[in-house]
DNA sequence: GCTTTATTGTTAAATATTCAATAACTCTCG
DNA sequence: CGAGAGTTATTGAATATTTAACAATAAAGC
């Protein structure tokens, strides 16, 4: 038996390298961009501002951490460290879970959900800027579906992240 | 004079909304996977295999360190540190630039090339499989564009990236 | 030439993320 | 019930990234 490669890989074509080369450049950018944004005006990097946005949507303004982390797609371990974070600056707090001992609640406290409204329109604008006013409609939903595509086949099962693989 | 926001930020309608989650998600999603694909494959996360593919396309497998960050979009700093860090492997090297007493070049050792060639099928797997086995050829190009329209955007000048903002 | 300004690349320290291990708890099923 | 297997969340250490400051050199303006 051979651990060969079965074939030689399929390369990219000139039109899939073409499209690679801009997506990780337009990723890296606006991922840049966004977190510079809103370290400068809300002191937070742009993941821990998407669990306060999650938190804030959520009933009670409260959610199990494995929720939060599933819907912000990182892991647990990344949860646990940042949550610890946006404790120490009062926006966020843990709570026992009532129903499984095991588990806990993260919840927004009312000076993070002020921190929150204060930032969110800056937030907004730079996403607009970015994005959203640089694309016709048209785009917007061939946006939409390509990245729900994308996504689609990278949610399943896996190892300590049964979706993150 | 106020120091309110002129008018009411202009938030996302239901169809920008819903296409920035799917945005967020499968690039969290994608970023992370090839992440783990290429730290368990090639011993290095994704950002660093890009800077090798990067030097071994360049004429003589070199280029300038400012050069260099400016084509993968992170930081001088970011690079001077993933830099080192591949020295240490003994993937890259650098070298006093002739005509700038200032400038260093980076370049692909011999082992670096055979580490990024060893690499490269699988990661062409990983990509093709997340994207282009997913979309149409119509897709493709519509990506592309969009793609290209965001980074534009952000290209321009600004501080220590005048490229970074 | 000489002074001022800009560029190049690095560094230390602060922050964030990954990875592997762990404690505590719940669930399954014989 | 109770053993084993799975889940929940956290932790420490290793790694990576950001930020601001810096030294060295180059370029521009006079």
């Amino acid at each position: 038996m051979s651990n060969e490669p079965a074939t030689e890989p399929r390369w990219l074509d000139d039109e899939e390298q073409h499209a690679w080369q801009a997506y990780l450049h337009a990723t890296t950018l606006l991922e840049d961009h966004l977190d510079r944004q809103l370290q400068r005006d809300a002191g937070m990097p742009h993941v821990y501002y998407g669990l306060l946005v999650q938190l804030s949507r959520a009933p009670r303004r409260r959610m199990r951490m494995t929720e939060l982390a599933q819907n912000a797609k990182i892991t647990r371990s990344r949860l646990s460290h940042a949550v610890a974070r946006l404790e120490k600056n009062g926006w966020v707090r843990r709570e026992n879970c009532a129903s499984d001992k095991r588990g806990q609640n993260a919840y927004l406290t009312d000076e993070g959900l002020r921190v929150l409204e204060k930032a969110a329109p800056g937030h907004v604008n730079a996403v607009r800027a970015a994005i959203f006013d640089r694309l016709t409609p048209e785009q917007i939903g061939q946006l939409d579906e390509i990245c729900c595509m994308i996504a689609d086949g990278l949610q399943p099962q896996g190892a300590d992240l049964p979706w993150l693989r």
